[in-house]
DNA sequence: ACAACTTAGTTGCATAATGCAAGTAAATTT
DNA sequence: AAATTTACTTGCATTATGCAACTAAGTTGT
C-alpha cells in the first residue's frame, strides 16, 4: 500500500499515501474525538481493528510524524499515543468526512446539534476542537465535550 | 475492503467505507480538479491505477451514488463519468487533504498562491470550486481554472 | 516472593485485494 | 474492410488483511 517513493506529489495523493487506507484515520479519530491514547483502547473501538494491523499502523503513524509514542510513567507496560501538530492538522479532514456522512448516512449515529453548529461555523468549530485536543481534551468524550463550549 | 453491513455508523467510518482506500478519492479528484471524465483519462493519471481496479472503483462509486455513468452521444464507445451532488460534496474533503499536504509535503507540486487563497477563505473557495464543477468547469485545468475567479 | 493478570505486542495461516500483462468485443476511423 | 480506439475482462503472482493463538515485560494481590 505504501510505496518507497510514492506515486506522485499531487497534494491529494500525498495525503492519501499517509492516511488513505480504511484504518489509519480511525486511529486519529480515536485520539482526537474519543480521547483514546492506548493500544488496548484502539483495539476496543467499534470497527474491530486486528492487533497486527493496529501495530503496523501505529508504526507508520509515528514514522510519518502524525503521532508520538511514549511509555507511561505510572504503568511502564502501557504506551501513550498522542497526536503531533501534524496529526492535529488532520482534524479538518475528519470533520469534512464526518459532515459528508452526516448528510448522506441515513443511519448516522452522529449528534445532529453538533452537525448544525459545525455547518454554521466550520472554521471556528474546527479551531475549537483543535485547541481542545492540544489541551488534552478530546472532542466528543464524556462531559469534557469541547463542543459544549460552542453552545451545545 | 467493503463489507455488506459496514463496520459502524460512526461518521468517520461511514465515509471511509465509501472513499477510504488509496484510489477512490483520486478518481474524484480527477473529475473535480482535472476535468477528467473518461476511463482512458483516469488510466492516464500520474498514479497509474490498474484498469481492473479502476473498473471496480467506478462500479462502487456509481453504486454509492457518487458518480454517474452515461454513454457519450457522439462516440458510443466512450462512457462519461460525472460527479453527483454527493460526489461534489466530497470536494471539501479533497481540499482539506490538499491543504494538509501543502503544509507537510516539502516536495509538493501544488500552487502556493492557491494554497494562500484557500487559507484566507476556505469556505468561499470551496463553494466557488463546487459551483464550477456543477457548471462543468474543473478546478485546476488549463485556463478555465476556477481559482482564477478568486484573484489568482 | 510468587501466582495471576494486564498490556502491547508477535506469529502463523487462510482469505481477500492489488499489480501487471495480455486479451476481447463493440464502435469508429481510414 | 483493415486498423485503431475505448472500455473493459481474465489469469496469475504478489501483497495486505482477518483471525486466533501465543509471548514477554510489567503489575497486582496474597
Amino acid at each position: 500500500m505504501k510505496r518507497l517513493h510514492g506515486k506522485s506529489h499531487c497534494t491529494v495523493n500525498f495525503a492519501l499515501e499517509a492516511v488513505g487506507d480504511p484504518w489509519t484515520l480511525l486511529i486519529v479519530r480515536d485520539i482526537a474525538f474519543d480521547g483514546k491514547h492506548r493500544f488496548k483502547e484502539f483495539l476496543s473501538s467499534q470497527e474491530r481493528i486486528a492487533s497486527n494491523i493496529l501495530t503496523n499502523r501505529l508504526v507508520q503513524l509515528e514514522r510519518d510524524g502524525i503521532v508520538t509514542k511514549k511509555r507511561d510513567t505510572n504503568d511502564r507496560r502501557t504506551m501513550r499515543y498522542d497526536l503531533t501538530e501534524k496529526g492535529i492538522d488532520l482534524i479538518p479532514v475528519l470533520l469534512t468526512l464526518s459532515n459528508w456522512s452526516f448528510r448522506y448516512d441515513s443511519q448516522t449515529e452522529a449528534n445532529k446539534q453538533f452537525a448544525n453548529i459545525y455547518r454554521h461555523d466550520p472554521i471556528g468549530v474546527t479551531k475549537q476542537i483543535q485547541a481542545g485536543v492540544r489541551a488534552g481534551r478530546a472532542a466528543f468524550v464524556g462531559e469534557d465535550c469541547v463542543a459544549l463550549d460552542l453552545g451545545m
